[in-house]
DNA sequence: ACAGCCGTAGCAAGCGCTTTCTATGCGGTA
DNA sequence: TACCGCATAGAAAGCGCTTGCTACGGCTGT
């Protein structure tokens, strides 16, 4: 039924071992034997069996990515970016050179389903794994991955951390990129405050998550410098910025939905509040709508920013001030790293910058 | 170094077949047996080799989803549905009841790599594949597809067709879901044929995909219908009808930036263009910038609408007038056919209604 | 008490490929 | 001319798992 090297092999009448040499391209074959083998392999429509050769090789071609959101750009554009460091051009049959699968798994932001892809590329022998996106804080779910990555480490098999903060223990990845997160957070709230901004409602995202608690600090530290939280070292000034804090913090997932309930919150929370940060661009679009949906004008009412710098972000209405991560870079950067095509940085983390991108959403605010 | 079968056996104090069989569940064991080994398991921290796996069983749990670019919602959305059928809950050693591997292969549009995808999911013996997006027209191309799909669902994989039309043979297919583009062109035509608008230029996706063909021509038919294009059946009116229609279509790959620059080239050969339809909606996000751009506004100047109601276009200023795809659903539903727990449609072939959503960024023209 | 079964477990033959080791033939060199 | 070495091809031993078939008790039925 199926056509096999060994068909091959007697179709350009040679050895099984003499076609497997020419399509692996590892071994001195004569030109002529090349092209008689190859001559059969095209007719014959042959294609290699990739189970049995990556059983007999103990190696495989696949390339996992895993992603929290399939769905959302933020990890799109990175997976996208990745894959073309990683998917070779092909040759349509027989065994390319460098070529390699790559493959984007959806964990869908839960730790077991990432917990659960890990094994199955395990099972795979998978040439190479990345991980994008935030990680979830819980210390068992932690420490499992770390023991995950470790025994695929000790497989051959090579990690990538992109967008995603170095492991606790740090030995057993390629490398790490680590988007600055909380320098970003900070300095777009700088600029809030730069405006004379002061009363300024965060809309977080999950909490259990590294980007988010990231953010938020870079959010806090700026509003602590400033004297508007955390500056009063008393008991009772303690708490009130505590409670401050709390007040005008609300966490959701990372999507629009999330956005415009909470900002709907925020606004009944504090109906003083003159500018929202949002966990993202998307979470940031559904807090533009709540606003405006509450009669008040952008950014004159109330000044909007996001996080990413996502496509569309440019495009609304108006043009939404956030902080732009090289998501493209990060992830051919990644792809890279994973193909072993780039020497990881030193110490194998690197830190990646966040720019602030101000935009028409942000404005002084009017009183 | 690494655990197999027989390490787990030996610690189980069973046969290798036993433990297999234990772990595939197909097969009658004992309880205390299979308890025995399923420690064992665990003490071991054995997983399951794939390829070998594979290799003995003539079938993987691969199943491949091939999008035409990961970064573009449309597809996360599709390919992220889809997922949530496939991929099981998963128990994280050992192997799992029907799970299997969901994996999203970019192609980004490149036919070359779509064929390339699909011999690397036939060299992996695939469970199943899923496309999604339009197909490329070149007739070389379409047999050669025609072809590969044949010979992976000769080999047991199961192929599925998502937001594509069907194949022209069509038989090799599991099943074909096709969205209704045509149909959906038309009533959006229909629609700024209602309000009153006459000069309709058209921001079109690249020539060569069906997608772009079937809404440009049904935004054809409904402007012929209206007599607007093609009913003076006269040599001179022939000609002047693909004169006009030319001249008020343009095309573009799907991103923003081909909306923003096609729309300033229509409104270049077209100053009294009063309405204009996007490729889909991340176009119709560039038009409209072009648009203010030039100091137009919208809806008052200038009618903006798109295609497939992604999630941003309802927080479009003001709200994106577009037809509904019901992504999502449709994901779904070919993540169901292609591990079987779905009946396939009759003959195969199922069409996707598409649903007009009026908002804001229509209104009737000025003058 | 014996034949026949059913429920379990083991044996062993592959699945299709890679790769080490060995064989062969040839040209070049002493 | 005889020998060595290089370039190339083949033989064969697995890689780790699945599965058809066989084997073996103990139970049931007569």
């Amino acid at each position: 039924m199926t056509v096999t090297l060994a068909d091959v092999a007697a179709r350009a009448r040679v050895s099984p071992a003499t076609v497997s040499r020419v399509l692996n391209g590892n071994y001195p074959v004569a030109a002529s034997t090349r092209e008689r083998v190859l001559r059969a392999v095209d007719d014959l429509d042959y294609v290699l069996n990739g189970p049995a050769s990556s059983l007999a090789a103990a190696t495989s071609d696949l390339v996992g990515i895993l992603v929290n959101d399939i769905a959302d750009p933020f990890f799109g554009i990175m997976a996208g970016a990745a894959q073309t460091e990683i998917g070779g051009p092909g040759d349509g049959s027989g065994r390319a050179g460098g070529e390699k699968l790559a493959v984007v798994c959806n964990t869908g932001g839960s730790p077991a389903r990432e917990l659960t892809y890990l094994t199955l590329l395990q099972r795979q022998r998978a040439a190479a794994v990345i991980l994008t996106g935030g990680a979830v804080e819980d210390p068992a779910h932690q420490a499992a991955m770390a023991a995950k990555l470790a025994k695929l480490a000790d497989a051959g098999t090579r990690v990538v951390l992109c967008g995603r903060p170095p492991l606790p223990e740090g030995e057993a990845v390629v490398a790490a990129l680590a988007f600055d997160n909380r320098g970003g957070g900070r300095r777009l709230t700088e600029h809030l405050l730069s405006l004379g901004h002061r009363r300024i409602g965060y809309v977080a995202g999950p909490v259990e998550r590294t980007t988010t608690r990231h953010r938020l600090e870079g959010h806090r530290d700026a509003m602590a410098a400033a004297g508007l939280y955390g500056d009063d070292t008393t008991a009772e000034g303690r708490l009130a910025n505590a409670r401050d804090e709390n007040r005008l913090t609300v966490h959701g997932p990372y999507d629009r939905r999330s956005g415009y309930d909470a900002t709907l919150e925020l606004l009944r929370r504090e109906p003083e509040v003159t500018a929202i940060i949002a966990a993202n661009d998307t979470v940031a679009l559904g807090a533009s709508a709540a606003i405006r949906d509450r009669g008040l004008r952008i950014p004159e009412d109330i000044s909007v920013a996001g996080f990413d710098d996502l496509p569309f972000s440019v495009d609304a209405v108006p043009a939404l001030t956030t902080v732009r991560l090289p998501l493209f870079e990060a992830g051919a950067r990644a792809g890279r790293l994973a193909m072993g095509k780039e020497t990881p940085p030193p110490g194998g983390i690197a830190t990646i910058a966040a720019e602030l991108m101000v935009r028409g959403s942000t404005a002084p605010p009017r009183k």
